[in-house]
RNA sequence: GCCUGAGUGGCGAAAUUGGUAGACGCACAGGACUUAAAAUCCUGCGGGAGUCAAAUCCCGUGCCGGUUCAAGUCCGGCCUUAGGCACCA
């Protein structure tokens, strides 16, 4: 039998274009049920495979859900503005709008042709003056809420093309387009205060569903961290500054201060010695944007400024420094360095020569009552020409160690090192090179019956010399004295105070994990927490700081030097100064002109055009010019969910009521690279909108969750330049709608990346084809064939859509499919059933074969399978049986077989037999419907 | 460097959350139909030992170790890889 998809496509496709299928209509008595898709930016390639993906995903979860009895929305849009389409329009000398207009065709076809269920009467574009009025009118909003303000901040800016750019176009501090390096300039910008959201934005996930790393996404982007603020007197001035530390705890180790160079504060204290290289040192971290400030600047560099701060816990004078490891955007933009205690502090210290002071030791062992206290040291040396350590081996009294011992009175720890060394192994001509950080080590030494803790030195030392005196050992110091390798001691040195010791000697580096604190007066002997806890106690009590919490995100940077985005509806006069436009003046239309170079001097080419900018003030009447920046792409993008809901209300942005119909986006897809600052924007600006009341929701997205992307068949990402492009209209044409969505539901885990393979795909088209043919073989029976099979699959196809697993629905159908061909004739009902379950993935060719064998009412308006739990229990199993946990046999048995019956059956399997004859039965585990094991001895 | 995943046949992948590892599909091989090919259908398909053929046995989910009657799944330690963040104090 033969069947034409090309025909069958166009043909359902027309009917449900011309019947509005899948219009949702708010305020319907149906429960309703939102699904949503990014909405795609219509770029001149046209749609991608990785849309197809996604969009069938959505399709079939609204589509199963319609027929569930759910009133779906599931609506498409685009989002239109930004810098492909202005760079396109710049090139050919015309309006944006109308590559555009070309490009949304061209997209809709496609979609069209791939029969996904959107609602097309709620379609909009953002570039659309209905819809960005509504875009600029909440602008206003934030602004007449105190939410927006103008602030100079730095921008990306390449000299050579004059112009701004985006931290993507800057990457690697080039710019994309010309090669030159980009430099930091400052630039007057709307913003708008997200960052008074943090902890609503921090919170707010609470009320979400979305999957567990695109929460962890959205908190590491907002990155909140609980600390301290502490103020530091400038010696000499009647001055503090504030610092910003996690680690309060560790102020008694601070050994200098150091501030951004751009902090305020650095000129006026620099010292008339200090200045000139002070200077030079700010003027080179201008020149320097944020890549090469980061990225490739791995070696700390500063100066010091001459001056001093007072740790306000000791009245220690320790210097202020300025380098540009330190941040003038976060925190306090000035920092206490605890070098012992921090990497970057610890490195910056080594290359200046600060000292640095310990005062947490990393806690090894148990500690015990009664302990004895003592200090001691552990000896690691090296042997450069052999790269041997030197270890005693104690045997079966105590493994191998380093050189261990106690410090006597009047002695350093390095003379203790020395001494034992000497006494224990002989060797005297040693190089001191390294002394680790001490650690706090408890432990019971058996010989003596106690309980000790030691504070214990770690060294370092290279042997220079064989030169040896005699060993001066007790009567009890029996051991080998061996050389050893790197890999000998990895795995023989158990003890984890020596263990440890060698970990300090051979990577040196700051202790940054927790421990006992030491030097630290009121904080000795506490550990980090409870040390925190007491700082914060004491600064507060003394006037000199406070707990206080700090987060990443900063505010948003909300203007684009940009012709091709929302116009920022504010007005700039002599007089008032900033002045927003009137409500009722919106939209402020994009001028109509055919020009639009980008300026000289990084403004918005909108600023050329004078008749534009030019207008009158509001406010006073008087002349004032437009501010020309636009809005950024995100804007569009943060709230067009919402108009889905209302899209034609040219009233408001949406009603309110509207939006308590749908109550929030129930099911939301999108893109992995999304997750983190489109999803935190659109939840900033919804919750900007709740608080003023103007949406019900504060959290108006339930689930997000994302798709992986569809690579090319050698594995990477698909571009133009690689060859590896799958453009969707050949597949349609080839092998038609329902073939290539069924193959990418197939392909593999949703979440996960997958390479693109055509011989996949054919095996789904086979799969297809013989569903058609499935056809031939009905009878004029009643009820289903297959009847448990059919229950199972209906409840696996049904559960895997809710739960995104779409590959393996797809492999139950065929799993069903494979019984229904092994039957001679089989049931409308079965082939009813199986074609509905089918539907939401394959929409067109389901509804053909349901139409042309007459097996019943239009699947689409038909209610979804159901199953019957009862039905899906076979009325025999597979019993396995182990012995020893190995399978030693198998054998079918009905299912109400009791657990006294399995026992039984599973003794009387000839090969069990063989292996418990002469065996004692320790135990028999017995899970039910599934395996016996015998355990046998 | 930090965070988060992932590592299973020739390939894409499954595995009810601790209970028969490799479902389903692709590729491949053999066979049927055909003048022939395509399409379609049937059979086989992790590695090894064994056998005329079986039965049966051993090994096998990145590596090493552990817990358990039983580990792809849990615990500890590594290796590789992808993505995100990155001097965030």
């Amino acid at each position: 039998m033969y069947y034409d998809f090309k025909k069958i496509e166009a043909k359902w496709q027309n009917y449900w274009d011309e019947h509005h299928t899948f219009e949702a209509v708010t305020g319907s008595e149906k429960k309703p049920y939102y699904v949503l898709v990014e909405f795609p930016y219509p770029s001149g390639s046209g749609l991608h495979v990785g849309h197809v993906r996604s969009y069938t995903a959505q399709d079939a979860i609204a589509r199963m859900k319609r027929m569930q009895g759910y009133n779906v929305l599931y609506p498409m849009g685009w989002d239109a503005f930004g810098a492909p389409a202005e760079q396109y329009a710049i090139q050919n000398h015309i309006h944006p709008k109308d590559a555009v207009r070309e490009n949304i065709q061209t997209f809709k076809g496609q979609m069209k042709s791939l029969g996904f269920s959107f609602d097309w009467s709620r379609e909009f574009s953002t570039t659309d003056p209905e819809y960005y009025k509504w875009t600029q009118w909440q602008f206003l909003q934030f602004y007449k809420h105190g939410m927006a303000y103008k602030d100079t901040v730095p921008v990306n800016w390449c000299p050579n093309c004059k112009t701004v750019l985006s931290n993507e176009d800057a990457a690697g501090g080039v710019c994309e387009r010309c090669g030159t390096n980009v430099v930091q300039k400052e630039k007057s910008q709307w913003m708008l205060r997200m960052s008074d959201y943090s902890e609503d934005l921090l919170k707010g996930l609470d009320d979400t569903n979305f999957a567990e790393k695109v929460k962890l996404g959205q908190i590491n982007w907002i990155g909140k961290s609980i600390g301290a603020h502490v103020d530091f007197k400038i010696e000499g001035y009647d001055k503090t500054f504030t610092v910003f530390t996690t680690r309060c705890d560790t102020l008694f180790g601070a050994t200098y201060c150091v501030l951004a160079p751009e902090h305020s504060y650095v000129d006026e204290i620099t010292t008339e010695e200090h200045k000139e290289e002070v200077r030079a040192y700010k003027e080179a971290c201008t020149l320097k944007n944020e890549m090469e400030r980061t990225e490739l600047n791995k070696e700390k560099t500063g100066v010091f400024t001459g001056a001093y701060a007072i740790n306000p816990v000791n009245d220690e004078r320790i210097p202020i420094y300025i380098s540009d490891y330190v941040l003038a955007s976060y925190g306090t933009g000035a920092i206490m360095a605890v070098p012992a205690h921090d990497d970057r502090d610890y490195e910056f210290a080594k290359k200046f020569e600060i000292p640095i002071i310990q005062v947490l030791e990393e806690v090894t062992g148990k500690a015990h009552e009664n302990e004895t206290e003592k200090k001691s040291i552990v000896a690691i040396i090296h042997d450069k020409k052999e790269d041997k350590y030197l270890t005693i081996n104690w045997k079966e009294k105590g493994g191998r160690l380093f050189i261990g011992g106690t410090i006597q009175e009047g002695e350093t720890p390095l003379e203790c090192a020395l001494r034992e060394i000497k006494e224990e192994t002989g060797y005297t001509d040693l190089e001191f090179i390294y002394e680790g950080f001490k650690i706090n080590h408890h432990y019971y030494a058996y010989n003596k019956d106690k309980y000790f803790n030691i504070e214990a030195t770690p060294f370092l030392f290279e042997l220079k010399s064989d030169t040896k005196v005699e060993q001066m050992l007790n009567d009890d110091e029996v051991f080998d004295v061996e050389w050893v390798s790197k890999e000998v001691i990895m795995k023989e040195i158990q003890d984890e105070l020596h263990a440890k010791s060698y970990e300090y000697v051979t990577n040196p580096g700051a202790m940054t994990g927790d421990g006992t604190h030491t030097n630290s007066s009121f904080l000795n002997g506490l550990d980090k927490e409870e040390a925190i806890n007491k700082m914060i106690a004491w600064l507060e009590e003394h006037h000199c700081g406070t707990k206080k919490i700090n987060y990443k995100m900063r505010d948003w940077i909300f203007s684009r030097q940009r012709f091709w985005g929302e116009p920022i509806p504010m007005i700039h006069c002599e007089k008032c100064g900033w002045v927003p436009m009137k409500e009722e003046d919106l939209p402020l239309l994009l001028p109509d002109v055919a020009e639009y170079e980008p300026t000289d001097n990084g403004e918005s080419p909108l600023a050329k055009i004078t008749d534009w900018v030019n207008t009158t003030c509001p406010n006073c009447g008087g002349t004032a010019t437009r501010e020309t920046d636009t809005m950024p792409n995100w804007a569009g993008s943060s709230w067009y969910f919402l108009r889905f809901m209302d899209a034609h209300n040219d009233k408001e942005f949406a009603s309110l009521d509207a939006m308590k119909y749908w109550n929030r986006v129930d099911w939301y897809n999108g893109g992995m690279e999304h997750t983190a600052r489109h999803l935190l924007y659109a939840r900033f600006w919804v919750q900007f909108l709740y608080n003023i009341g103007l949406v019900p929701n504060k959290e108006m997205i339930w689930t997000r969750v994302s798709h992986g992307m569809i690579l090319g068949s050698n594995g990477e990402k698909m571009s133009k330049s690689k060859g590896n492009v799958i453009n969707p209209d050949d597949i349609v044409k080839e092998m038609g709608a329902d073939a290539l969505r069924t193959y990418e539901m197939f392909i593999g885990d949703y979440e996960k990346d997958a390479s693109w393979s055509t011989n996949g795909l054919k095996g789904c088209k086979k799969f297809l084809d013989r569903i058609w043919r499935l056809q031939e073989k009905l009878n004029d029976k009643e009820g289903y064939t297959e009847e448990t099979l059919i229950h199972q699959t209906i409840r696996k196809v049904t559960n895997d859509l809710t739960s995104m697993k779409y590959n393996t629905a797809v492999s139950a159908l065929m799993i069903l499919l494979n019984e229904l061909e092994k039957k001679d004739s089989i049931t409308k009902q079965d082939l009813r059933t199986f074609i509905h379950l089918l539907n939401p993935i394959a929409p067109h060719i389901t509804e053909e074969i349901n139409e042309v064998s007459g097996l019943g009412e239009m699947l689409a308006s038909s209610p979804w399978p159901t199953y019957d739990e009862a039905k899906t229990v076979e009325e025999s199993y597979e019993l396995v049986v182990q012995v020893n946990g190995k399978v030693r046999g198998k054998m079918t048995v009905s299912t109400d077989a009791t657990e006294e019956e399995m026992k039984e059956l599973a003794q009387s399997i000839d090969n069990v037999k063989n292996y418990l004859d002469g065996h004692e039965i320790v135990k028999m585990v017995v899970i039910p419907k599934k395996l016996v094991n015998i355990v046998i001895r």
